[in-house]
DNA sequence: GTAAATTGTTACCTCTATGTTACTTAATTG
DNA sequence: CAATTAAGTAACATAGAGGTAACAATTTAC
């Protein structure tokens, strides 16, 4: 993810501090927005998706926490990285910004540099664990969904993409049996209709390059991956 | 989950609608209710629990959106998947849609083909969420719908479709008498017709697999799966 | 206690779902 | 646009799930 792409929303009520710390963090390239209370935070989040959210703990009307629990609710938010901003000393808002679902905070004052780096680790922390959904990794082998790639061992396979798809179906709950209509409608589209042995050719051909032990039948049911 | 059992409510003020979508979606075997209105849709969803509701946005009366407040206060209902049936453009019903507790929108028109693996999805999706029960434990014994397995103490058995099914049904309530005739309606379906002995022939395969002990006769009714 | 009804058991058969291969058609690629 | 690779089809092979028949054992009815 590109910073160019990341977007920071920052909420406090000190018109002084969104510019310090807006200043800086655009410094850094990433994208920012602003809001002076919890509210107009929630409308701004709702609005732009933002990646991360520094919430200032001490504002009036909707307080730091309650905005927190408030972004917490909303699925679309799901994925977003929630740090708070604490005067130092305040230490009971530490344990109340957990309780509230925050990811981290971040003690006032904070000098420039300190800030930057701390935003960058949230932020590639998110990276990496919205990435496991593009790499799939079960034993020796390594689904890599961005690149359209397999790796087994040391070994890069390329397959095309239908093979690709359906292994990446069943590989993505290892263990679940998904049945025929499934496997269908997941990798071939309601649309297209295809003839009845369709399926089991491709599986055919998964088992020569993966491992024939890896495809299990379920006769009657579908198929499964094992690991 | 089977489709059979699966409702779909249909909310829109054209009959045409209606009908030509009920048509495709009863056609892929779900179970069709329908209303005209708002009000009528809510009273139709109490009284029902559809599993999904569509719903049109421009209605007389009681408009889409509405309608899916009063839909999403209604608790028996929380699990219900909702989405706007939406004519193409009208942008700002997605936003409203979304705000009012809808998970989905569909834009008019629809491709019936695209309906239905919409549908499909959707359901999927909260097919997914609340597949918490899907592993059925009993003493040593845990049944794996999902991986079509049993386990037994350390022991891990493959049954064949017909016995799992047998064996997942009767032990969905142990201790409940299953009449032989729920056992066929359920395990085979009311349309095949079987000869008088092949339920005892399943049994027997799942006593000398799974043990005696827990396939109690009661003679005259049926059986019972017992722990 | 005997007959009738119901269920248990075994061996065996059938037919359906899947496996496999070779081939045709469609899509990509240089 | 020719060559190459992917996708899908057809045709046949095969295993084993699912079912049946025949008879035994058990329970219930009278």
């Amino acid at each position: 993810m590109k910073k160019k792409h990341t977007k920071i929303l920052l909420v406090d009520d000190e018109p002084d501090i969104l510019e310090i710390i807006g200043y800086n963090l655009s410094a850094e390239g990433y994208q920012i927005l602003t809001a002076e209370n919890g509210i107009k935070a929630i409308s701004q989040a709702k609005k732009h998706k933002p990646h991360l959210i520094i919430l200032d703990v001490m504002m009036p009307e909707m307080d730091g926490i309650e905005a927190c629990e408030k972004l917490r609710a909303i699925p679309e938010l799901s994925e977003t990285v929630i740090t708070f901003l604490t005067a130092r000393g305040e230490d009971y808002s530490q344990v109340a910004g957990f309780d509230a679902g925050a990811d981290d905070y971040i003690t006032k004052p904070v000098k420039p540099k300190v800030l930057v780096s701390k935003v960058k680790a949230l932020l590639r922390r998110f990276k990496e664990e919205g990435a496991n959904d593009t790499n799939i990794k079960l034993g020796n082998l390594v689904i890599n969904r961005e690149e359209y790639k397999i790796q087994k061992g040391k070994e890069e396979i390329i397959l095309p993409r239908k093979e690709f798809e359906l292994l990446a179906l069943l590989a993505s709950k290892p263990g679940k049996v998904f049945k025929r209509e499934d496997i269908l409608d997941r990798v071939w589209g309601n649309e297209v209709v295809v003839g009845g042995r369709t399926i089991d050719v491709h599986i055919r051909k998964l088992r020569e390059k993966i491992g024939d032990e890896k495809f299990k039948t379920v006769k009657g049911v579908g198929y499964k991956f094992v690991v």
